[in-house]
DNA sequence: AGTGTATGAATGAACG
DNA sequence: CGTTCATTCATACACT
């Protein structure tokens, strides 16, 4: 068991394990509002002014407050649960639950996502559900809901925060990279492979088409389920490129590549697809994600032409906790076009950033033994030696060389030289075959 | 002079004007955007800019500028005032001075309204200007710089966002109590009084005829000028009922009940009547608003179906600063019926919501001594003894319980009981006087 | 105890 | 208009 990551927070996160998340609840103790009596009467209230006016809530917030500055709110249980799982921390013990009625100014307390809730919000973001549409939020929260109290708002600014905050990251990375001189021409561009990073913000569609028609590109967030990429902790979805950066520069991790073994590569039901722990070098988890249906695994997030494929995910609903399924993962249709990099590139990016940063550091500048390539914008710390293509990523992975060449590999997969340390790969599926999963 | 430019990145650039610029300048004390060189230049792009589209607005704004996102704005300094008081906190005091030239990055900083400008425009949004036209813009543009540094587009943006978060909050709260099981039955109804919610959007105006014809209900939101409402932050302009919801659910809303001394009430001419802190107990603001022309004070929104009523607002535009006159309430015409809740409460809720919050809260469990009582859907707190209606709301305020019976007073406004704990009321107005004004 | 990171919340500005 | 982006504020928590 063990899983291993770490989570607080920065990134993504996520990682889990069942225990921990119980140490939230405790951890939270407590934190009602109201007395018993007073969730009647406002049960009562609420209803009534609901019934009248329609139903608003609780409304009230908005503040401008009194004191001064802006914040309050009260956070105001959205309507049902109240306990189910909640409790929140009371951080103010003191506070608030006296009378405070004259001015208090604010007594709520922020939200404090349990590891539960956050796994399923990560599960969801890394499929690609960047920025849910009102219902979904709704939904979601729904979800979350069993865990402890949330309301949608809470939600909405979570995912606000999430890609905005990835995005940064990314952007942060990159701006760092450009530190190096690497290219002097320029940002950026990876090296090749029509990966127009896009540069701002959304839709990049334009230069997916170029590429290898009838290949996938697995994008690093792809989540590919338990396997390599693991990385999903912080990927992708966000719009743009890759995301985590900050990291990278400041922190000092966040993920961390931990040696894993494919075994304990987690992935029980209860870890999420995402939350897949990354993979390290060489081995890259070989194989594991075969078991995968293979759509998922090498999923492309091609969406039309809008970047912001508002994929679908499937995050379990009814499911209990963990249990948001397949995630990002959305397979092309049929022979997609690699994928640019905007989305592919976004997926993984966020993640990947991370390693890349902890990689890239690490070797960075002395890079002796090993070597970094980037796969799907996804640093990879590999030996010097030949990869085993297929075994890494697939059956139908065809990793392609940011010059759009696909590395050649013999018949069993493997390359015929060592890849180019610092070099940019893409891995493509060969979709050829059927459906796969049919 | 000054000049500062700050770049950072982010945006754009951009920036501007002339004298106005110059606002900026005093306004931040120290933000310097651009050495004067850069200044002129600005100004005559301004300039420029300026005369040639002069004015449709919402245009103008947009600019998106040097580098690359989207930002940059232009401020758009208005042409007038500068000075007046503002000063901003510098925030990114390092700086930069660059030129913007290349890719500078944004130095704009944005615009923080300051609290009596918060004031104004919560005033006049909730007076029911939701999305003032141009000119209106370019007025209260003019009102609000005396405060400080402020461009049209900030107001236009504000009014914006404002309307459109409180569509939001409405929308969510609705959905949110949708899911309360409350009243297995339905919801509703709140005690009772006509009170039709506008259950979705817009116009709702069927209901409101039945109640009694000749009175006119004070909606909280009514900005009841400085006395009692109170409430108005947020409001109900919106469209529809009245916004805030995410807080409810989503995002939160402030307002807090303070307890405010009659004296204190507030309303001093910078207060604006919408301001106007809540009452509380037993005072209600008694008085206060005598001085005040009946009509505001016991308008009621009425629109005439069309809940967006767009009402006549009539803050001082020459008045120094929180003179916003009347705000919000707009006097039916002749006889009004009882405005159906639909936009009383909407107006309200908001606020109401929060103070029910705190004030439950407080008074909950114990409630010893005090009674809560709805007015309007707006928790009061009143002292177990008599009220004195007229004084607390108005000479022509008459207070009807939700059972639709007015509430009996004795011949100078007293009530004969104290009002009943947890039950609710609505402020009408006896129109049948003359127009009061006249 | 103070400091810095992580992150929930709020909100001005813009895009589509 | 509804969304989304970018920033900023404020707070919880870990670290030193």
């Amino acid at each position: 068991m063990v899983s291993t990551c770490t989570v607080r927070a920065t990134a993504p996160c996520v990682l889990v394990g069942q225990e921990g998340a119980q140490a939230w609840d405790l951890e939270m103790g407590i934190r009602l509002y109201f007395g018993a009596g007073a969730m009647m009467i406002l049960d009562l209230i609420i209803t009534t002014i609901m019934a009248s006016s329609n139903r608003h809530w609780p409304s009230l917030f908005k503040s401008k407050a009194c004191n001064a500055h802006h914040q309050g709110h009260l956070d105001m249980i959205n309507s049902s649960t109240l306990l189910s799982g909640a409790s929140q921390k009371p951080s103010y013990t003191s506070g608030i639950l006296p009378g405070c009625e004259e001015r208090s100014p604010e007594p709520k307390p922020r939200w404090n996502p349990k590891p539960e809730q956050i796994r399923i919000l990560e599960a969801i973001f890394n499929s690609g559900m960047v920025n849910p549409p009102r219902d979904e939020i709704r939904r979601i929260r729904a979800q979350l809901q069993e865990y402890g109290q949330v309301g949608d708002a809470n939600v909405f600014y979570w995912f606000q925060n999430r890609k905005s905050r990835s995005k940064q990251k990314q952007r942060h990375l990159q701006a760092t990279r450009l530190q190096q001189p690497r290219n002097p021409t320029g940002n950026a561009a990876p090296p090749r492979l029509t990966v127009s990073a896009a540069t701002t913000s959304s839709s990049s569609s334009s230069e997916r088409s170029s590429a290898g028609s009838d290949k996938t590109v697995l994008h690093g967030t792809t989540t590919v389920s338990g396997v390599a990429a693991a990385v999903d902790v912080s990927n992708s979805p966000t719009a743009s490129v890759n995301q985590n950066f900050l990291h990278g520069d400041f922190f000092p991790e966040p993920f961390y590549f931990q040696a894993n073994t494919p075994q304990s590569c987690c992935l029980s039901a209860a870890d999420f697809p995402g939350l897949v722990v990354p993979e390290h070098a060489l081995g890259l988890c070989a194989g594991l994600f075969s078991e995968l249906p293979s759509q998922q695994i090498l999923g492309c997030k091609v969406g039309e032409d809008g970047v912001e494929t508002k994929a679908h995910y499937s995050y379990g609903q009814s499911a209990p906790a963990g249990t948001a399924t397949a995630a990002a993962a959305v397979t092309t249709p049929a022979n997609a076009t690699i994928a640019t990099s905007t989305y592919s590139a976004a997926n993984s990016d966020f993640t990947i950033a991370g390693h890349i940063d902890g990689i890239v550091q690490g070797i960075g500048n002395g890079v002796a033994s090993r070597a970094t390539v980037f796969i799907n914008e996804v640093a990879f710390e590999v030996g010097s030696g030949l990869l085993n293509v297929r075994e890494a990523f697939g059956q139908e992975a065809v990793l392609l060389h940011s010059s759009g060449h696909p590395v050649p590999v013999d018949e069993r997969g493997i390359t015929f030289h060592p890849l180019q340390n610092g070099a940019f790969y893409y891995l493509a599926a060969l979709k050829n075959r059927k459906d796969k999963n049919g």
